[in-house]
RNA sequence: GGUCUCGUGGUCAAAUGGUUAAGACACCGCCCUUUCACGGCGGAAUUAGGGGUUCGAACCCCCUCGAGAUCACCA
């Protein structure tokens, strides 16, 4: 028996020759600088913020260099599988406009000519190619039992750990007979295909990273299983096959495939490909709830992309600031270009960080808040209605009883040469002017005014009071009862002689602000009257001054 | 434990051996101002530590420390 034979025994049923499934391959035809990268995630419920971060990457790399970015499902472990999951992530995708170009969309199709996309569905394909590394002497099937989840691993890992301080893998079956294999298989003992690497352990490999540049690693010496028992292949076997099948010219993905890359090259080699380029981001990092300043792996701190939905961060808000830790040069860029699409800033990847960079929400509600203060009341508005539609009923409703009066509210300190920057996302809106919904039942007063002082202010307020006033008349009317109340109404006077007066316009002015918000602080205090109206105004410093 | 990666203010970071180590967020102060925001001006704050090479080091070399990743028939 030869090793043609030996693969023939272990897959009769393959009949698909590797040059047949070339054929159906064929190279694309694109420019030599055009880039194909691929988003290959697996369905696991959600989709992480990291993820989602490379396939941004993903995005830009793409459409920078006029080529192709497509979608591939790495869906070959069944048992983990979460239904559903893999539409989670092409809406994510499409919500945030960065969908691919080419294979799984968001309406289940596949578009393009390299699929099947979804690796349960190549499985021919993967064990052809584990056919034709048997027949040429570089893989062998394994008859061990399996090491099976994580658990198993790590106990394993400990027990050898105390040992000899060093995992080696036990390749018990790589030089086993082809009569013991014959009569293994005769016994229908279920086996799983290894790679015959050739890697010594001290022989090195140098390769290019497109982020972390010139980089020199130990090889790959471990006979990694290519094919599993159940005959569908791991990761490991499935990426080097696909990508170089479907055209892949840089592979982008998380910085923690970066120790595996060796294997995955050796494998690339053993299959006669020829390598695509690499480019390993770094992972985010959220930091501790407890104010720790520990960075926490993805494995560690959930941070499914739904959040910022939920949230009604704008979605450009969350790509701008994404962007800016990835290229840190777009802030200035964005500066420089405030009215450009973020698509036009010409992003590079070789300039992405090479450290780990934490999550920084507060940050992302600086960008957040700059986007949002910039949108005219119109867009605000439909931004506002399409997250209530879905996320806030109260507020959802509140349009749908008024959707006058909400618009009003939005255009609070909006289209103004400066305009207000309250509201980093959608969620902040019922809270920022809650006081619009809900007529004040505690009022926040100065505690330097005796309540008899403010009563009396608000008495004066309501004797001259008419909604009518413009701006300049309604506050010429509040300088007006400064004087018989012993207030000044000039604060330069005020700061001059500060002991002749018992307060001062200023003060006048944040005593109707507090009976009619229930606060010392708010945006302008003549737009809320005019929005609330003359009775909600009058009705408010009644209740206001009857609570004293 | 092995291997690998990364360490510049609280955070994101610029500065490829050559001015006083940019800028942004956050913080503090002042100005503007009927409050709060916005805006303007200013301030405090960083090359993990220790050696070496050099006229000169955040940058090159070595050691230490810290953090992270990885070491599955998961991806």
């Amino acid at each position: 028996m030869d090793n043609k034979q030996l693969a023939e025994m272990l897959f009769p049923n393959v009949k698909l020759s590797t040059q047949e499934i070339e054929q159906n391959f064929p190279p694309r035809n694109l420019p030599p600088t055009a880039q194909v990268v691929r988003f290959a995630p697996s369905p696991t419920g959600f989709l992480h913020i990291g993820n989602f971060f490379t396939a941004f990457i993903d995005r830009l790399t793409a459409s920078k260099s006029n080529g192709v970015f497509f979608f591939r499902l790495e869906d070959t472990d069944k048992k983990r599988e979460v239904a559903g999951s893999e539409l989670v992530a092409l809406n994510m995708l499409k919500a945030y406009d960065i969908l691919p170009d080419e294979g799984l969309m968001p309406n289940l199709t596949q578009i393009g000519n390299y699929g099947p996309y979804a690796q349960s569905q190549r499985t021919q394909i993967y064990l052809a190619y584990a056919k034709k590394l048997v027949a040429n002497g570089k893989a062998y099937p394994c008859f061990c039992e399996k090491t099976d989840g994580k658990k198993e691993v790590i106990k394993k890992r400990e027990q050898q750990l105390t040992q000899d301080g060093d995992i080696e893998e036990q390749d018990i079956c790589r030089n086993l007979s082809y009569n013991q294999i014959e009569q293994n298989l005769k016994a229908n003992l279920p086996f799983a295909i290894r790679l015959k690497s050739c890697g010594l352990p001290d022989q090195t490999i140098k390769f290019y990273d497109e982020i972390r540049g010139e980089r020199e690693l130990h090889v790959n010496c471990k006979d990694v299983i290519l094919v599993k028992n159940n005959g569908t292949p791991p990761y490991t076997f499935a990426h080097p096959i696909d990508d170089h099948l479907m055209g892949t010219t840089l592979v982008i993905r998380g910085e923690d495939w970066f120790p595996s890359l060796p294997c995955h090259l050796e494998i690339t080699k053993a299959l006669g490909f020829a390598p695509p380029k690499y480019a390993h981001t770094p992972n985010l990092c959220m930091i501790g709830a407890n104010d720790n300043k520990l960075k926490l792996s993805k494995r560690m701190g959930a941070s499914d992309m739904r959040f910022f939905i939920k949230q009604g961060y704008p979605k450009t808000a969350i790509l701008e600031y994404l962007l800016n830790l990835a290229n840190s040069g777009f802030e200035l860029w964005r500066k420089n270009n405030p009215q450009l699409c973020y698509k036009e800033f010409p992003f590079s990847i070789n300039k992405i960080g090479k450290s780990s960079p934490i999550f920084d929400l507060v940050k992302l509600d600086d960008v957040s808040k700059t986007i949002i203060s910039k949108m005219n009341t119109e867009t605000a508005y439909n931004n506002l209605f399409e997250w209530a539609k879905d996320n806030d009923e109260f507020m959802f409703n509140k349009i749908k009883e008024n959707s006058d009066f909400v618009k009003k509210i939005v255009n609070i300190g909006r289209e103004i040469s400066k305009p207000r920057k309250d509201i980093a996302k959608w969620k902040d809106f019922e809270t920022v002017f809650a006081f619009m919904f809900h007529a004040p039942t505690v009022f926040e007063w100065d505690t330097k005014f005796k309540s008899d002082i403010i009563k009396n202010v608000l008495l004066a307020f309501l004797k001259t009071f008419c909604i009518l006033d413009s701006n300049e008349i309604f506050f010429g009317k509040l300088k007006d009862i400064c004087a018989p109340l012993g207030f000044s109404s000039d604060m330069k006077i005020f700061k001059a002689n500060s002991e002749k007066f018992l307060g001062n316009i200023a003060d006048i002015a944040c005593i109707i602000r507090t009976a009619i918000t229930g606060k010392q602080d708010s945006p302008d205090l003549y737009t809320i009257m005019q929005i609330l109206g003359k009775i909600e105004c009058e009705n408010r410093t009644n209740f206001a001054y009857n609570s004293l």
